[in-house]
RNA sequence: GGGCGAUUAGCUCAAUUGGCAGAGCACCUCGUUUACACCGAGGGGGUUGGGGGUUCGAGUCCCUCAUCGCCCA
């Protein structure tokens, strides 16, 4: 390397040609027939539109660590490289500078068009990323970059899918989502953010019809706390529908307060607590517990609202008794404006001890509100939003458009509507009275516009535990056999009750209802889970995923036999199969521990209630996936972060997978709307038939009833077909419209029928099928990013036969299974917010389609903020941009310092500053970069400005041990540990203590210390060993180095190389060509010298001493305007005879090290007049110092000194109790000892001047 | 509301099963002696957030209070 105008280090001047030289020499590639032990990362593949933020470049950084470990080690290294298509994210940055350019919406381009152009601006920018990852030094496979929209990808993505439908995973279903209503989609939780906005609350009042037979309300409440009978349960809904004046003594109107009154057009009941004389008392008792503990600054307020409920009693109580028994008699509520009929109805949702105690429900708008519908089924829900945000039609629940709804249709939802609807009450007198009041809004993260909950049909996958039916659908594979492994660990009595699946079961333990007793056995069970023994049984398991091959045969008979008698089981439970089956499980409900105890019971799920019928006898997906890392196949790094992992898995929430957008996975389900007799007809003859017979494989069909009733049947498997066939009949009738959806694995294949060759796809058109528009949830694709990369579903697990590792039925002959080699990976390293998104799906569905875990360990690493604890991101205008950093500093200082800030905390902060630079543009930097440029430039100036023209020339023989001085030994010594210590952190992804390490190794061991002990004898006789030790060291040094800061120890190797390629101690060989490349050391125990070390700490301490005494005379003699000197004139060391012998035989470094010009080491000498002194154990280092100072001065210092030290708390005598001496572990005492005297030494040695 | 984490020098962070409270930056003093001022030598700076407890011994374990951050509801 040339050295530059500037003799320090320029990252520039090596970065790029390093690289380039790297990767065209191929050290990056994979090889898959590589006989070498396999290790492979998955990049976590960042969005594609994006650019990588400091996060990514801490991760890249640690993985690249990890991987140039690996390689130089020997490891055959796979790190796969490759971007995410990020569905919303790209698609509305694409679609606004769209809307910018041309000014035209997606709708304009048409959904062709649009994904056209998506693929387009991938095409300009989606290599940006990589680009990004290259500056960084990052050793990824280039040559096998992914997308995850790629071909390969999508094929893993419709057989997944596929396969899931096959099963039974995948359903669909209505849901209240986050509508975005500007982009027109649902988005994810996490894409929504919430801020507190003024609003009103609006207190409305609605009129009470009483019930038809006045009889049945009594005058004076019933007993609090009994029960009722079930609210309209001998009534007709047509009973309520007669209209009976009002008893002069019950209430008029109902009162309900809302933030939202547009919403009121969408109101199907009004709740009243059941039993709001209990509910008060209890809230209560609450608060008054809650008074017993609280601070003083808290009671305040809890003893107002005490006072509060207590007022309420007198108040509202009655009103809301009164309004319960018109509830059960069956009392209808006249909603205002749209004259619909609603009923009142019993539910703990409404809260007593605020507002009216009472609520209007909303099912269609509001979440709780469809909690409430869920468990009262009955009162229906209506849609009043359009998908563009506006006034619906308000279409009842009979069918028929309400005659209000022209007034108020087309109207912005929550601003023109909203102030027509307010009107519109206010001039009927429905209005009561109306606050001001802060309200939390969600606000989408792309458009910026105000999140609406929406109710619309969405695709799930099923995560709880599956009943014996749904288990039974399930096919072979390694779901199946984790499924029947699971089975037969239940019923072995040992496991029985240790079987996570015991205290989830929730049916039975949620019989005495919600109650803080019954969290005991779910919070043991996750304390179970996060403790790394396996209590129950993985035998099963583990063998089932080892060779799912074999088993397949064996399990495919037993799954048959399975299949068919649990269909008969269903059979005679048929009648509750259809709320077991109805609807999405709740998607939010309680925490974890609450999940398993009250799901059933909050859902109103009549045949759970009811027991038997229904038992989840097998597990889920989500258990699947808990397993994994309850019994450690896959293990998180810190490990608390498994219980992130376990916790939200646990709530098994079905997930929500479609998404309303055109950049991504379209669903593969094709749909049609017909009777069960038009379907037999179509499919009795011609293109149908010939669809039905010629599906094969990739075909499913499945007739979902509007209510959700689901029947499905794969073809193939006759038996099940007639039974379920049978039940759709019977059930259905002919004459019920079903909606039908086919799904295929793979649409894109022509087939022929009647002469003509064209897609599947194609010909389900033909046959009036509709493809679903919706497209998959971007980490859908994610999930199976770890195996869809290493060709599943064309390569296999087993090591292909061929010679060639090719995959036998691939149509591409080139492909090579990377599967087989590479999967399982070895490490995924990822940001914790990522656990629950991606983590979990990825060993999900790795499980699932693999049934082995897609990475042994996860490591999670910190998050960056800013100085303040903030989030970088773009709107704070905080965030850093690793290419500015590599700009200013190198790559090797970013990586230095962001390997150095990865503790093991969860946050790291990064104080930044806005500064200019000389062409205009403001970047954010920070100061914490220098650490890493400093230590680039320290290894450089030692190399190539001391060691290699130092070295230059140099030929190395093999040495022998007697050769080495105190020295050489003492730095081999100080080298061989701090590998030590630096496998260890790596082995632990501890990086933070891997950067400590070598640190101090370079800075203070080699440079400070060993490379200043050397420079007197480089020029000497002695001089080719120290050359030799220097040069050994430098090469292990470059080696440990590399993986951290590769370039600027690539650049050095280059050199080194060039002017000394022998390297080594006892034996020598020539150096590698590529230090990326290079052997990783091979730790020598024998160069490990504790004696040795121990000898050198008394020589440093005597060095250390003279120093002080140097500075404490310059300090001197600058007080007395004095020129300082540069060394001493004279040191006289004395100590015992060992150590006499020592020092002397090391007097030319100590005496330079320390500065001294004459060096006198005995025995034992009086001490000269007018001397500094230091003791050091048995040391003692006197300088004269009459000559040099005025003495008067320092006896005033030391004087003013040893005031002070009496003055505070003596150190010695606080840190002697004898009492702890005499009663403490002599052995940890004697360990003590040392140190302790070496504090009071120091003490002593205070400088006394004579 | 639940969970996780944090609180140690001015700043950013370390501190193995409880056993000498450290580093880098910043600050002060001195220094360009030939690898390095992106440096070298030396120094000051701590009631480890507060309060209890366990222990011979607590930054570390337990209880409690306070503040902050993140995740989930």
């Amino acid at each position: 390397m040339a050295k530059g105008e500037s003799k320090s280090y320029v990252p520039s001047a090596v970065e790029k040609p390093l690289f380039d030289y790297w990767e065209n020499a191929g050290h990056f590639k994979a090889q898959p027939k590589g006989p070498a032990k396999p290790f492979c990362m998955v990049i976590p593949p960042p969005n594609v539109t994006g650019a990588l933020h400091l996060g990514h470049a801490l991760n890249n950084t640690l993985q690249d660590i990890l991987i140039r470990h690996k390689r130089m080690q020997g490891a055959n290294t796979f790190w796969l490289v490759g971007t995410d298509h990020a569905g919303i994210a790209t698609q509305a940055t694409v679609e606004k500078t769209i809307r910018k350019t041309e000014g035209k919406s997606r709708h304009d381009l048409g959904r062709d068009e649009l994904v056209r152009r998506i693929w387009d601006w991938k095409a300009k920018y989606g290599s940006r990323i990589v680009e990004q990852l290259k500056l960084m030094g990052s050793s990824c496979d280039y040559s096998r970059e992914r997308f995850t929209l790629d071909e390969g990808c999508a094929k893993a993505v419709r057989e997944t899918f596929f396969k899931l439908f096959r099963d039974g995973l995948i359903y669909r279903g209505k849901r209240l989502v986050n509508w975005d209503t500007e982009l027109q989609t649902a988005v994810a939780d996490d894409e929504v953010y919430h801020e507190a906005v003024k609003g009103h609350f609006y207190h409305l009042k609605y009129p009470i019809v009483a019930p038809a037979s006045p009889n049945v309300a009594p005058a004076s409440p019933p007993v609090s706390g009994e029960h009722g009978p079930p609210a309209r349960a001998n009534e007709t809904p047509s009973a309520r529908t007669g209209e009976t004046p009002m008893r002069p003594d019950m209430p008029e109107f109902i009162h309900v307060a809302t933030t939202r009154p547009e919403t009121m057009l969408g109101d199907t009941a009004v709740a009243v607590h059941p039993l709001p004389d209990v509910a008060l008392d209890k809230a209560e008792a609450d608060l008054q517990e809650k008074f017993k503990t609280a601070s003083e600054k808290d009671k305040a307020d809890l003893a107002a609202q005490i006072e509060s409920i207590a007022e309420r009693r007198a108040t509202i109580l009655p009103t809301l008794l009164k309004l319960r028994d018109l509830a059960k008699a069956g009392a209808t509520i006249r909603l205002p404006l749209t004259n619909r009929k609603i009923p009142l109805i019993l539910d703990d949702w409404a809260k007593p001890e605020l507002g009216s105690g009472c609520v209007k429900i909303t099912p269609a708008h509001d979440a709780n509100d469809y909690e409430v519908y869920k468990r009262h089924p009955e009162i229906g829900m209506i849609n009043v939003l359009t998908a563009d945000g506006k006034i619906a039609d308000v279409v009842e629940l009979d069918g028929s458009v309400n005659q209000a709804s022209p007034a108020y249709a087309g109207l912005k939802f929550a601003t023109l509507g909203r102030e027509k609807v307010f009107k519109d009450l206010e001039a009927g007198g429905f209005v009561e009275k109306v606050e001001d009041r802060q309200i939390d809004i969600g606000h989408s993260d792309r458009s910026k516009s105000m999140i609406e909950p929406y109710l619309s049909d969405q695709w799930f996958v099923k995560m709880g535990d599956l009943t014996a039916e749904e288990a039974s659908r399930i096919s072979a594979g390694p779901f199946r056999d984790y499924l029947d492994g699971h089975r037969a660990a239940q019923k072995s009595p040992d496991s029985a009750g240790q079987s996570p699946s015991a205290a989830s079961d929730g049916p039975t333990a949620a019989a005495d209802g919600p109650s803080a007793s019954r969290r005991s056995p779910m919070s043991d069970e996750i304390t179970h889970f996060s403790s790394q023994k396996v209590e129950y049984s993985p035998q099963t398991m583990s063998d089932s995923g080892q060779n799912s091959e074999d088993s397949s045969q064996t399990s495919q008979d037993s799954q048959q036999k399975t299949q068919f008698s649990s269909q008969k089981r269903s059979d005679s439970s048929q009648n509750t199969t259809d709320s077991a089956h109805s609807g999405p499980a709740p998607e939010r409900h309680g925490t974890a521990a609450e999940r398993g105890g009250t799901a059933a019971e909050r859902r109103g799920d009549a045949a759970e209630r009811r027991g038997a019928a229904v038992t989840r006898e097998g597990h889920g997906l989500a258990q699947f996936a808990i397993d994994a890392v309850s019994d450690s196949r896959v293990k998180f790094h810190p490990d608390r972060y498994a219980k992130t992992y376990i916790d939200w898995l646990a709530e098994k929430r079905d997930w929500c997978i479609s998404r309303q957008l055109w950049w991504g996975h379209r669903i593969p389900v094709w749909s049609q709307r017909m009777t069960l007799r038009e379907f037999e007809q179509l499919h009795a003859t011609g293109l149908g038939g010939w669809l039905n017979e010629h599906g094969g494989l990739c075909e499913a069909i499945r007739a979902v009833r509007d209510n959700g009733v689901t029947y499905s049947w794969s073809s193939g498997a006759s038996e099940a077909d007639a039974v379920d066939a049978d039940r759709l009949l019977k059930d259905a009738g002919l004459d019920e419209p079903l909606t039908w959806h086919r799904c295929f694995a793979d649409p894109e294949p022509t087939v022929e029928f009647e002469g003509r060759t064209e897609s599947i796809a194609h010909w389900l058109s033909q046959s009036g099928f509709v493809q679903d528009p919706d497209v998959l949830d971007t980490w859908f694709s994610s999930a199976l990013w770890a195996h869809s990369t290493l060709g599943w579903p064309d390569a296999t697990l087993s090591p292909d036969p061929s010679p060639d590792h090719q995959i036998a039925n691939s149509p591409n002959p080139q492909a090579e299974n990377l599967l087989a080699t590479f999967y399982p990976t070895s490490v995924l390293s990822t940001a914790r917010e990522i656990i629950t998104l991606w983590v979990a799906r990825m060993v999900m569905f790795g499980l699932y389609n693999l049934g082995k875990v897609p990475f042994k360990d996860v490591v999670i690493h910190p998050v960056i903020q800013d100085g303040q604890g903030r989030k970088m991101s773009k709107s704070l205008g905080n965030g850093v941009d690793p290419v500015d950093i590599i700009d200013k500093y190198g790559a090797d200082a970013l990586r230095f310092t962001l390997a150095e800030l990865a503790t093991e905390t969860q946050d790291i902060r990064m104080p930044v500053t806005a500064e200019k630079q000389s062409d205009g543009r403001e970047i954010n930097v920070s100061t914490k970069f220098e650490k890493g440029r400093n230590f680039c430039n320290k290894l450089w100036q030692a190399s190539m400005g001391f060691l290699l023209p130092n070295l230059e020339g140099h030929v190395a023989r093999p040495l022998s041990r007697e050769e080495l001085r105190l020295e050489d030994r003492w730095i081999l010594s100080r080298m061989t540990s701090c590998q030590k210590k630096l496998d260890e952190a790596l082995a632990r992804y501890r990086f933070s203590d891997v950067i400590g390490e070598l640190y101090r190794f370079m800075w203070d061991d080699y440079c400070s210390s060993y490379l200043e002990m050397t420079k007197s004898r480089l020029a000497g006789e002695e001089g080719d060993t120290a050359r030799q030790v220097l040069a050994f060291v430098l090469d292990r040094l470059l080696r440990l180095l590399h993986p951290v800061v590769p370039y600027v120890t690539e650049a050095i190797w280059q050199e080194f190389g060039r002017v000394a390629p022998g390297r080594g101690l006892f034996t020598i060989e020539t150096a590698e060509h590529a230090l990326i490349s290079a052997k990783w050391p091979q730790m020598d125990d024998t160069l490990l010298d504790e004696a040795v070390e121990a000898e050198m700490a008394r020589i440093q301490d005597v060095i250390r001493a003279g120093r002080e005494i140097r500075t404490m005379v310059n300090e001197y003699r600058s007080q007395a305007k004095q020129p300082t000197i540069r060394a001493l004139p004279t040191m006289i060391v004395t100590s015992d005879a060992a150590t006499v012998n020592s020092f002397r035989s090391h007097a030319d470094f100590v005496r330079s090290l320390a500065h001294s010009e004459a060096l006198e080491i005995v025995e034992s000498a009086p001490k000269p007049q007018g001397s500094l002194s230091r003791v050091i154990g048995p040391v003692t280092v006197h300088v004269p110092v009459a000559d040099l100072i005025d003495l008067s001065l320092v006896r005033a210092t030391e004087e003013r000194r040893s005031r002070t030290c009496v003055s505070r708390p003596d150190r010695a005598t606080n840190s002697s109790p004898t009492r702890a001496l005499s009663r403490a572990d002599p052995g940890v005492v004697e360990q003590a000892r040392p140190a302790r005297r070496r504090s009071e030494d120091a003490d002593r040695s205070l400088a006394k001047a004579r």
